[in-house]
DNA sequence: GCCCGTTATGATATCTTTTTCATATCGCTT
DNA sequence: AAGCGATATGAAAAAGATATCATAACGGGC
């Protein structure tokens, strides 16, 4: 089944210089936190390495200072690690998101009583913030 | 000057049935409310007729019951009018938008404090939410 | 009947974004 | 020296979004 009709969902984005981050650009970050490396961060979000290259850079570029710090080289030699802008650009997301998501579920139920395809089960959706 | 740096901004997009409202849908159905009419309310917004009928559309498509009343016919006779569902689905955006800017002044400050190019001189940038 | 100004839609063109393929460099291991 | 796995970019192809042009149907006014 492919999910065609979801829940409705509430998103916020943020505008810093003309570049916009989301959850999926968070998320991206917090993975290479995780795992030391963009690669396997892209690869654990079924990206390649050039997209995920692609979204860290259009990120920092609206940050005054660097949100990883890169090494080159392979067999455990290479990787990426977040610096403090980055650690706290995350938490300040995730703060904030929660904060919002708490703050929705007015304007959800209305949106589930008027929306289109309208389903009492609504289960296996993925929820949208 | 084309301002390109701008102030860090919020923006929150409602997500119902595959489909995506922000503030541009949410203007565009409000001023066909003021004008009367889908095309008036395309021209003020700067966009041609089909791209509005088109936004309005795939927004209708979300939802169970119509969004406009319309009626063809030229001259002070044909038009568009917002059904109750579309009045209040603008209220309650305009509502839940007013609620998120207010929470958002915390990662706005800190993003106003960490983003590049950042300039005291904040003046005639359009405010985002 | 013709014109004007609507809603409604098809078809095509252009522009933007995303994806894909390719290549270079680095640094360690073997 | 060769290979592996990582960062870093260029370039082109594919897909999507947006804009443009065209046309139909409607309903009144002239």
């Amino acid at each position: 089944m492919t999910q065609i009709e979801k829940n409705p969902g509430v998103r916020t984005k943020l505008f810093v210089a003309n570049e916009t981050i989301g959850v999926g650009k968070i998320k991206l970050l917090r993975l290479v936190g995780e795992t030391g490396s963009i690669s396997a961060a892209a690869r654990q979000m079924g990206m390649n390495y050039r997209r995920a290259w692609f979204l860290i850079d259009s990120m920092q570029s609206g940050f005054a200072e660097p949100l990883l710090l890169t090494e080159r080289g392979g067999k455990g030699r290479g990787g990426a690690s977040l610096t403090p802008l980055a650690t706290e650009l995350i938490s300040r997301y995730e703060t904030h998101a929660s904060l919002i998501a708490s703050q929705s579920s007015d304007i959800l139920d209305w949106l589930r009583s008027v929306q289109s395809n309208y389903s009492s089960d609504a289960s296996g959706s993925d929820p949208k913030v």
